[in-house]
DNA sequence: ATAGCCTTGACC
DNA sequence: GGTCAAGGCTAT
């Protein structure tokens, strides 16, 4: 296998492609883009764009249209709030353990990564599949998902970004999908710095307003802060290494869904009618639904699994709901990162056990078998002094499907009774669960 | 306006 | 005292 390619790509910037030169403003990128950002920001600067605000970004192109390239840097989660109001000099900011743990965490994936890349060199992978056909050794034919930026290449404005993960031709819903809530076609109308309706860095009583530090500030991130450590010398099964691979860029990720908090707060506070409590929910949750499509387009699975994924989308808003769960699920049994990358693959896959219409069952089966392979090998590997473990967790799938159930009724009553906001992709899929089954 | 290099300063 | 992300400076 050959891993140099992620290696490099964390190198990237997510916005332009160019070489990192550190953390700015909230996550990994070049130079160039870190002085555009500052510029912009501090400056107040309003762009436009010529052509229709989809404009490729990428080295040689970044100077031609500063609106897409600004929008792209939100987009990607840079941070308006490190830019300082006072543009007070050095010292550190509050995004420093933010920058530290994502330097650790990258540090602990890579490190895995090449440990079991060298173990297998010298060892053929553990598992066998009962059908070898559908084996993970012949699902990794097809290159790995290697992507953990999906934004790279691309320059959407939210809408387009998530209109796009809908209408990708491999991996469409055969289902039509309304266009979601519509953002704002100009970008966010950010508020200016001197307005200081930016929580700034600096003075510090600015942070007396909470409204954009929310779930993603550094210091509150429940739940994720995992308890690793893989441990040395253990072979960690090649499914678990794929599922390490093909996770999103957490840093990236919580950039984003803060990002688009930043956004709906705005919107809260324009608009004359405000979103209720359970409104906004709605669309913190449909943010999770994106990154976990986003998730399902690079998983191997979903590639190989080709037709039926789309009967499989439709049952994504559960997982979500599944999400929500699994934190307090992490808070219980401590699982470990590794562990958690099961999360999405099993949970979806004993989910589908509910999909009457599935083109390629056998398939689906042999995946949900080698996956709860892959993770009584490493529960057993790893936590040798429980061999319960493996039981343990799978026990608590019932319960994840459960609680999904109630909050699937859930959300039909408040549909109903129509406090679920206008196209809320959530109500979406239900429908379309709906008539599918 | 851009982007590479420089200076600064809180935190380890 | 070293680190490294802030802001600053300045050729292009």
């Amino acid at each position: 296998m050959d891993y140099s390619y992620d290696t490099d790509l964390e190198e990237l910037c997510p916005v332009c492609g160019d070489k990192v030169s550190g953390y700015h403003y909230g996550l990994l990128t070049c130079e160039s883009c870190k002085g555009f950002f500052k510029r912009t920001v501090q400056n107040n600067k309003r762009y436009t764009c010529a052509e229709s605000q989809d404009c490729n970004i990428d080295k040689t192109q970044r100077k031609r249209c500063p609106f897409c390239r600004f929008q792209k840097c939100l987009n990607v989660g840079m941070r308006l709030e490190a830019v300082r109001a006072d543009r007070m000099r050095g010292g550190r900011n509050k995004f420093g353990p933010m920058y530290k743990r994502d330097r650790a965490l990258k540090q602990q994936k890579k490190a895995l990564i090449r440990a079991s890349g060298l173990k297998m060199e010298a060892t053929p992978p553990l598992m066998s599949s009962p059908q070898p056909d559908y084996s993970f050794s012949t699902a990794l034919s097809t290159p790995a998902p290697k992507n953990t930026h999906p934004n790279i290449g691309t320059s959407v404005a939210p809408t387009d970004y998530e209109r796009n993960l809908y209408a990708s031709s491999s991996l469409s819903l055969s289902i039509p999908i309304p266009a979601h809530t519509p953002l704002p076609a100009q970008y966010p109308a950010y508020p200016t710095l001197a307005s200081h309706a930016i929580k700034s860095e600096y003075p510090d009583h600015y942070t007396s307003s909470e409204h954009y530090t929310c779930a993603s500030s550094p210091e509150s991130v429940p739940g994720y802060t995992y308890v690793d450590q893989t441990p040395p010398g253990l072979t960690v099964p090649p499914l678990v290494l794929e599922f390490v691979r093909c996770e999103q860029d957490e840093l990236q990720v919580q950039s984003k869904i803060s990002a688009h908090l930043a956004h709906l707060q705005q919107e809260q506070n324009s608009r004359s009618e405000r979103l209720s409590t359970f409104g906004l929910m709605c669309h913190i949750a449909d943010q999770t639904l994106f990154s976990i499509v986003e998730w399902a387009r690079s998983c191997i699975f979903f590639k190989e699994l080709k037709v039926s994924v789309n009967t499989i989308f439709i049952h994504f808003h559960l997982l979500v709901l599944v999400h929500l769960v699994l934190v307090i699920l992490v808070l219980q049994l401590k699982l470990n990162k590794n562990e958690i990358c099961f999360n999405n693959p099993a949970a979806l896959l004993s989910l589908t056990a509910d999909v009457k219409l599935l083109e390629n069952q056998p398939y689906v089966e042999s995946m949900y078998e080698q996956v709860n392979a892959a993770l009584l090998e490493y529960t057993l590997c790893a936590y040798p002094q429980f061999p319960d473990r493996f039981s343990q967790i799978l026990l608590r799938f019932p319960e994840l499907r459960a609680l999904s159930t109630q909050a699937e009724d859930y959300l039909c009553y408040k549909h109903l009774s129509g406090e679920v906001p206008c196209n809320n992709l959530l109500i979406e899929m239900l429908h379309a669960k709906r008539t599918c089954i």
